[in-house]
DNA sequence: TGTAATCGATAAATCGATTTTTCGTTCTTG
DNA sequence: CAAGAACGAAAAATCGATTTATCGATTACA
């Protein structure tokens, strides 16, 4: 049988061609939807193609264009909800524009992402989302600077003078969580973070700092931050709790901090929000099924999907008008890990809310 | 100046090649490590690599070739900290052997699935890790088949006859979660889960009640199952409370289904492991540092991505003897949300549990 | 009726590499 | 010293499509 070769060797354009009896140009135009094919062929070429299982190879197809349609991902890491939530939100979407997605994570690696980026390069990708390491002054960008790659900057950046950007409004999500936190009355507050990611987590720590003093220039306002990995910030915070410090409430400024939190109060026996209150940057399923449920800031993730994608296929189709750069409105969820002080600091074992049944 | 025409036009092996005053052919060589090239021909197109800026095409470089330094990875979903792990896992593993990986979702659909399939057939990958959405009979496993294409079937699978397969040993870890239950003194017990996933599912609900019924015949066992979506498990597992129905215990045959559980029993003011116990089927981060901590099984991610790497490329590299079929162990932890039946089910208020300070 | 315009389709060039073939040189060796 | 082996490099074929140029056969028009 026919097909038992072709189960061989992928038929190519020719072996269509000559069993439509026509040529491969002829094929080739019948495939791209060119009118000026007599309906006779155009419609042995289509039988051909169906007999044979023929699919356009991309690689000898793209070889010849300048772009193809494919669209680069690259984020920091996969293995948290906000990323993985990221890219599933960004592969519908150029699937939806007709385009494939292919991602790759950096693994918190500035020289893997400009290595991912060249890769990506080298395969001609029309447009690139980026989720830099750290911010967007880093090699990666650069990098999309200086070959004029098409791309977009999303969630550890703020503005950049080449590429437009997306991120959450970490500076105003954070004077939210001051005022919900001074208007419960406390007066010591601890924020912890990872300083590595500096552009948005400097901006959460100022837009808290600036806002909890603008209402309380008395309020005392711990921070600690390790550079580079998470345990540094547990010891650390293992040792402020140890020499006594007994801040009302923590402020963690991102996920794995607000894990550290948790795990540093458990080990002291601390429950939320009766010892201690707790708020965090970064919202999980899980937050809202614990006893106490968990305060936590809600980055708009399908938002900021939806908007870097508009704009990269901006640019992708030619727009060329200065950057743009946009910050998305956070939702903050007020749960039960936030009190008021007064209610048993440090005591150690007050009563469990009941929430209503059914 | 040279560079600003290369900012233009991304240099050609011609040009490096009429650079150095030698042909394609030889810049070719050169850069494969042939050593038939004259030294001092060598250097000069080292020199001309270097001055433009040169790097090998890809999409022309591998056009030739029948398969490219590509290994596909195809999930389910990205969102879950299980399969953004997988991801994470499997691409270090790639770009140790010097293979990029390429990762795309199915995002829980089996036609998705089968044309991500046919897509990164067409880029020629070398070979692909599949985890299939449903299992190893699905659509995409047959189109792998039929096109001689080589991969590996991981996590919602048993065994094939084509390809390799690796996964969870859910069965011997639902066994020890029954020995658990069992020997705590549950005998009523709710299992609770999603049937779609059916190779993997059916095996964890097979391995939990043969051995529960092993070890107290007399035990109780129900099963709520949702063949699709989560909805329908919570309004299913929320009916059955309504009636009256009390187990001592739920295992969860999934994430979500442990999720689903904790919200239901935080609407109903229960808390475990007083009121009920609870095992989940999928460690998370989050259930170590919850009040109660949630008890559940591990999956070896980093094993089962391990081993399906070594099986694939095994296959990349030519073997061809009969499939294996691997289980890897799991890792049962029993944390506080599992106690003894006795300790006060459904009395709505026990003492929590303080663990040691320090 | 002879030439021009039109139509449909094919041949050939192109994309950017790799690999095989060919072709001068130089070096052996009888 | 001439024939053959060895060497190094260039020319050409190839991968599989797309696109431009070309060409023959009709049809239109003067």
């Amino acid at each position: 049988m026919a097909q038992h070769q072709t189960r061989q060797r992928r038929p190519s354009i020719h072996d269509v061609a000559s069993h439509a009896g026509v040529s491969a140009a002829t094929v080739s135009k019948v495939l791209a939807g060119v009118t000026t094919v007599k309906p006779e062929n155009a419609q042995r070429v289509f039988d051909a193609v169906e007999h044979l299982g023929y699919r356009v190879d991309p690689l000898a197809s793209d070889m010849r264009r300048a772009k193809r349609r494919i669209i680069g991902a690259i984020m920091p890491e996969f293995e948290s909800e906000f990323f993985g939530s990221m890219v599933t939100e960004l592969e519908g979407l150029a699937e939806q524009r007709g385009y494939t997605l292919v991602a790759a994570s950096s693994r918190e690696s500035e020289a893997r992402e400009k290595e991912i980026l060249a890769r990506m390069h080298d395969w001609r990708v029309a447009g690139v989302v980026l989720a830099p390491v750290r911010n967007e002054h880093g090699p990666a960008a650069a990098f999309m600077k200086a070959h004029g790659m098409t791309g977009v900057l999303i969630d550890r950046v703020l503005s950049d003078d080449a590429f437009d950007t997306v991120s959450a409004d970490s500076f105003a999500a954070s004077a939210e969580v001051a005022r919900m936190l001074i208007g419960n009355g406390h007066s010591h507050i601890l924020v912890i973070g990872l300083a590595e990611q500096a552009a948005t987590v400097r901006a959460r720590l100022e837009g808290f700092r600036s806002q909890a003093l603008a209402l309380n220039p008395s309020v005392r306002i711990d921070v600690i931050t390790s550079e580079v990995s998470v345990e540094p910030l547990r010891s650390s915070l293992r040792e402020y709790f140890a020499r006594g410090e007994r801040p009302t409430a923590v402020y963690s400024l991102l996920l794995k901090g607000t894990l550290v939190a948790l795990s540093e109060f458990r080990r002291r026996g601390w429950h939320c929000p009766n010892d201690i209150s707790l708020v965090g940057f970064d919202d999980a399923e899980w937050m809202q099924v614990t006893w106490p449920a968990i305060a936590a800031v809600v980055q708009p993730v399908h938002r900021i999907a939806s908007e870097a994608m508009n704009l990269l296929f901006r640019r992708v189709e030619g727009d060329v008008g200065p950057p743009t750069a946009r910050l998305e409105p956070c939702q903050v969820l007020m749960r039960e890990s936030v009190g008021s002080p007064g209610d048993g600091p440090h005591s150690g074992g007050g009563d469990r809310q009941q929430p209503p049944l059914s």
